[in-house]
RNA sequence: GGCCCCUUCGUCUAGCGGUCAGGACGCGGCCCUUUCACGGCUGAAACACGGGUUCGAUUCCCGUAGGGGUCACCA
């Protein structure tokens, strides 16, 4: 393990679809993670081969969902369709080593073949006559794809650092194709040949693939190039235990952001997901790093659960630095945030939220113009009592006295007293005429962050007896 | 259906022959308390099943069941 971690290349290999999905992103968070452990290079390349779905919009969504992750490639990104003339010409290559044929079935004849082998309910395996006919045989001026010739016989073996040892017969492998009718290589043989030409050792992908690593390993072997380590990690489920799908909900990094998911809180969450170290659970890029390695990883395929991801957002917004949450919360407020004023009241909002829309909400009241509207429990809470309540508790502080959290404290714990009232039965009619709700951040922290002129108004505008209009 | 993989609390996981099967999320209770949170304490909750191997299996082997993945001139 130790001997070959100079050498690590790790690669991460999106499709451009329009969005980074979680499970890939947890998979590249993997090829990274270990890359970076082993002091290796982690490179990206953007399988962008599939013409009409691969626009620049798609790939800035892809570069820019990795870049929030926090996961920085080495070097410069990758771009399979630059490639494709390589790709050919290792097709020809092939087909000069005798690995590889022109094959003229036509498409077909081919799925009547796949029809017939359905009915009379065999597998089907191509079986093509012009496997072993040479350049002498070949029809002028007929479409054709190249095809690899895969082994027949014995059995293919691969040491998966995640799946363990798994065999595959070679008779279950067949001549799939290398080169479209047009020229075009397939997604086969390009990893193969990019991932050789990057000098990738270590693959690091979803197990949905380990099928295609007997298939692209007889490509590999053929061209006699050193053979990549695999690493297979389980796919992501949802809550059903089926494989992730839009029906499942958010599947993109970026609907995370949109939902206020932090991204630390994310890639610590991804990484927990199917992978483990003891008893850790909150976990650091930093200490990922030092930590992370493939036997930590599971075989078995994980659900994704939201409550979790949440719970571990709010702990990390705990531990966020004040004056970003400011900035965070202020882009969902809107013009009227006042950055510094929600910086000095973060650390009491940012303890009662899970996700930045939840922490935008809570610091609403800060911003709120009067009349405020009450919402409904609050309304509740403004009675003909509660309103002379209100009006005393004016009155006690509208002299000149000191506005801060303890002296005002100090001032309303006596009144209470003097009422033989528990401090809630104050606390809360003003909670309701100060935040219009009946949840916020502690009365008196309320009272210093609103000030003093905000906060009489405020508390006075429900004070008067007279109006029945819970709204004023 | 063929092939491949998987199986510890509801979920994420620790465990790597002998443990009261541990932690986290969620859920219940209690404490703290001006609301809600945060925090603390605490409770319920799992080795899929059947055979072996062994003095002893959650752990090793083989089946069964269940789940998943994959079978294109998509990636």
């Amino acid at each position: 393990m130790a001997s070959d971690s100079a050498s690590v290349v790790t690669r991460f290999a999106p499709s451009p679809t329009g969005f980074l999905h979680i499970g890939n992103a947890r998979t590249g968070l993997f090829s990274w993670l270990y890359a970076r452990h082993h002091g290796g290079r982690a490179l990206l390349r953007i399988e962008d081969t599939d013409k009409a779905r691969s626009t620049q919009e798609a790939i800035d969504v892809i570069l820019d969902g990795l870049a929030w992750l926090g996961l920085e490639f080495d070097g410069r990104t990758y771009y399979q369709s630059q490639f494709e003339a390589r790709h050919a010409e290792v097709a020809r290559e092939l087909i000069e080593r005798g690995a590889a044929y022109r094959c003229y079935l036509s498409p077909e004849e081919l799925s009547a073949r796949r029809d017939r082998a359905r009915e009379e309910r065999r597998a089907f395996r191509i079986e093509s006559e012009w496997r072993d006919r040479g350049e002498a045989d070949w029809p002028a001026e007929q479409p054709y794809v190249v095809r690899i010739k895969a082994p027949s016989e014995g059995e293919t073996v691969i040491d998966d650092r995640v799946q363990g040892r798994v065999a595959v017969r070679n008779e279950e492998l067949d001549d799939f194709v290398l080169l479209r009718s047009d020229g075009s290589p397939t997604y086969m043989l390009a990893v193969v040949v990019d991932d050789h030409d990057m000098g990738v050792t270590h693959i690091v992908r979803g197990d949905d693939h380990l099928n295609n690593a007997f298939r692209q390993l007889a490509i590999i072997r053929a061209m006699g190039w050193p053979e990549p380590v695999y690493a297979h990690v389980p796919l992501i489920h949802g809550a059903d235990g089926a494989k992730l799908s839009k029906r499942h909900g958010a599947l993109g990094v970026h609907d995370y952001r949109d939902m206020g998911i932090l991204p630390e809180a994310l890639f610590n969450y991804l990484l927990r997901l199917g992978w483990g170290h003891g008893d850790v659970e909150e976990v650091t890029r930093e200490q990922a790093i030092e930590l992370f390695d493939l036997d930590g990883v599971g075989r078995s395929p994980s659900r994704f659960d939201l409550k979790k991801l949440l719970n571990l957002n709010g702990h990390y917004l705990r531990r966020a630095e004040d004056a970003r949450l400011a900035e965070l919360v202020a882009e969902r407020i809107g013009p009227q945030a006042d950055l510094a004023l929600l910086t000095q009241a973060m650390p009491q909002l940012k303890l009662r939220a899970k996700d930045l829309i939840e922490l935008a909400e809570g610091a609403a009241f800060l911003f709120k113009q009067r009349p405020l509207e009450l919402d409904e429990k609050a309304a509740a809470l403004i009675t003909p009592e509660t309103r002379i309540l209100l009006t005393e508790i004016v009155a006690r502080l509208s002299g000149e006295i000191e506005w801060s959290a303890a002296a005002l404290e100090e001032r309303l714990k006596a009144l209470a007293e003097e009422l033989g009232l528990g401090l809630g039965k104050l606390a809360q009619p003003m909670r309701a005429a100060l935040t219009g709700t009946t949840v916020s951040p502690g009365i008196f922290d309320v009272l210093t962050l609103l000030g003093r002129e905000e906060s009489l108004a405020r508390l006075g505008a429900l004070a008067a007896p007279a109006d029945a209009d819970h709204t004023v």
